[in-house]
DNA sequence: CGGTGGTATTGATGGTTGTGAATACTCGCC
DNA sequence: GGCGAGTATTCACAACCATCAATACCACCG
């Protein structure tokens, strides 16, 4: 058990200034392209969108393989990367594993990367 | 010369609709994890913002060489992963070549992530 | 308790990528 | 014209990644 990693959801990024504001450290810069790159990837961006758009605000992984069209297995490894980024949130209940969107995180993150200070009409 | 690639800057995603709104097409999805592999490197999330907090809103590969700490040339092919995205412009003067943020490109990719309808304040 | 079905993990593999060394290109200048 | 400086490209390599097949795990049901 070596996932005692970061962890930490979309605080990290919330915590970044917006970019074009001022230099991003080194340090920042590593933390926040973690999050990134577990969007830089098309099956995932279906992913967030489809357990976004499914009713209730969640799906479980056999809501998701026969859209996406890939196999099982590469679907739970491409969730649990978005779990980890602190994106997905997982909820099991019986046999059935849920996911959902992480209230915030998605904003969180484009909040950091718009130019402007945005915020919802 | 192939690099008659798509080319186009943030238009595409423009085109998306908010990721939480509607299941994500596979072509659609394709598209935009392109431009966001583009951001989905620490070096390349600090080069944009160096860019973009640099004085008149651009840069040299000079400018940009010494706070990053890596090569010259890896400086250059991080930067033309940027300009292929649409998310930094070149503009040769001379010896020099200065790079700068496509206006609105990165407010558009914020704007497909966000989960509410953003609106600069 | 054995089976069944949904989900997660492991192992292997082909493809992609970030990086530096070496080199080519392209201006401006003497 | 030739040289020097800023930038881009090519080549090579190690590290990472997306995917599947096989398998393990786990909760429920008869």
């Amino acid at each position: 058990m070596k996932t005692a990693r970061v962890r930490r959801p979309a605080a990290i990024i919330a915590g970044c200034a917006p970019l074009a504001r001022e230099p991003l450290g080194a340090q920042d810069a590593a933390e926040l392209a973690r999050i990134v790159k577990a969007i830089a990837d098309p099956t995932r961006l279906r992913l967030l969108s489809l357990v976004a758009a499914h009713e209730g605000g969640e799906a479980c992984v056999c809501d998701l393989t026969d859209p996406i069209g890939l196999s099982q297995p590469t679907i739970s490894h491409h969730l649990k990367i978005l779990v980890d980024a602190g994106l997905l949130s997982r909820d099991k209940r019986g046999v059935w594993a849920y996911y959902s969107l992480v209230p915030g995180a998605l904003d969180a993150l484009a909040g950091v990367l718009s130019t402007t200070t945005l915020q919802p009409s």
